[in-house]
DNA sequence: CGAGAGCCTG
DNA sequence: CAGGCTCTCG
């Protein structure tokens, strides 16, 4: 579910989950728990926007992701351990343009700005799309 | 005042 | 992941 949207509203969210009755205490855990998948995709993003940067590269389009980048390998060992549905290529569209942003605000040292991933967050959220209505048959988060 | 983002920690 | 804390916003 992740890999089609990173900032589900919390009504949204709950819609995939068909079979749990929430309350106030469950549905901030299920808050928190996509909060944490975002901070994980956040956190490889700039991992690998400032090796990019160490391994000299020096233009934004040599910068790629593909299903067999280090960096999506890491994202789907983390979201898809068993590997059992084929991300969309949306995600990996999306997952380059985030390392772009990172990319560019590191070069630009943007960095020294305490809320500098703000601006990127914000490009971000607008690249949601509609998540499969299968995914709400079952759990499968 | 409560929900949720964001950051840090265990 | 879950807890905890600060901060923003309706």
């Amino acid at each position: 579910m992740f890999f089609y949207t990173r900032y589900p509203s919390s009504n949204v969210l709950k819609t995939f989950f068909p079979d749990v009755k929430f309350n106030r205490c469950i549905t901030s855990q299920l808050i928190k728990w996509f909060s944490n998948f975002r901070e994980f995709y956040y956190i490889q993003m700039e991992k690998f926007a400032r090796q990019a940067i160490v391994d000299g590269i020096s233009d934004v389009k040599d910068i790629t992701v593909s299903r067999d980048s280090e960096l999506f390998r890491a994202l789907n060992m983390h979201y898809n351990k068993a590997n059992d549905f084929h991300v969309p290529d949306r995600f990996l569209e999306v997952a380059e343009i985030t390392l772009h942003e990172f990319y560019n605000a590191i070069s630009a040292t943007k960095d020294s700005d305490p809320s500098w991933k703000k601006a990127i967050y914000k490009v971000i959220c607008k690249l949601d799309s509609d998540v499969p209505e299968e995914f709400k048959t079952s759990s499968y988060l």
